[in-house]
DNA sequence: CGACTTTGACCTGCGC
DNA sequence: GCGCAGGTCAAAGTCG
């Protein structure tokens, strides 16, 4: 169960990479349960009163939610003040266009498209064959960026049940951090939404998750939202 | 037995 | 070109 009494504070700021920033502070109830860890990992019941939350608060993490378009040359509203982006909205998306991330993802979709395919229908990737080794050349592959944001956590487990499933496909060690950073992949259908969960190295207390991507389904939970919202309390 | 986690290997992009 | 760092895969292990 997630703690019965969390007060949560978003505190918009900033954060590098040009990626939004709100901070969340949860204040965990001394019962939460010692397995709480398992529970964030795979049990649904973990963090369901912050899940409502975050919910509201990543508004694209919901189907069909289209973010609001940048109104600059990409940077959207990451060139703007923190201050004007805390005016304007409490969460702010990065949806930048030739983001070193997603290329580097694509690269390795592109990769595995090669590895898992034999003979693709991918119109943006050329193969060549030489002996047995298969290449591949990348086409001018649309640089599309997938929306990101990341947020800071007061917590004490790291991955916060934002009412999706999530499954981890990795974990690395990160430079100049005590922490590893884990990384979750959605496990809904089709859907390719992924996250990264670290702890910051000056607060080990922190949880910084970083979100990529929307979501294409719903939640897999949605039952004790208004519940839970009595326990959250927004700056 | 299926879903999930762990972890070493591998790939790519970047900086020097 | 090389090494480094970040990101991802996939086999093996674990769990319910």
């Amino acid at each position: 169960m997630f703690p019965s009494k969390v007060s949560a504070v978003l505190n918009q700021g900033l954060v590098e990479d040009h990626m939004s920033f709100a901070q969340i502070s949860l204040l965990s109830n001394p019962s939460f349960p010692p397995h709480g860890i398992q529970q964030a990992t795979g049990g649904p019941d973990m963090g369901r009163g912050l899940s409502s939350h975050l919910r509201e608060g990543l508004p694209s993490m919901l189907p069909g939610y289209r973010a609001a378009p940048s109104d600059d040359d990409g940077l959207g509203q990451f060139g703007a003040s923190s201050e004007q982006r805390s005016r304007n909205n409490l969460w702010s998306w990065s949806e930048q266009e030739g983001d070193l991330g997603n290329k580097r993802s694509s690269a390795r979709e592109d990769y595995h498209n090669k590895k898992n395919s034999n003979g693709s229908s991918n119109n943006n990737i050329h193969r060549l064959s030489v002996g047995n080794i298969t290449m591949k050349k990348v086409k001018t592959r649309k640089n599309v960026r997938e929306p990101r944001f990341c947020f800071k956590t007061l917590s004490e487990v790291d991955v916060l049940d934002d009412g999706y499933k999530w499954r981890k496909y990795g974990q690395k060690v990160v430079k100049n951090t005590q922490h590893p950073r884990s990384y979750y992949r959605c496990t809904g259908d089709n859907c390719r939404v992924k996250k990264k969960v670290e702890r910051l190295a000056e607060d080990p207390r922190m949880v910084i998750t970083t979100y990529e991507g929307r979501h294409t389904h719903s939640p897999s939970h949605d039952e004790d939202d208004s519940r839970a919202s009595d326990h959250i309390n927004f700056w």
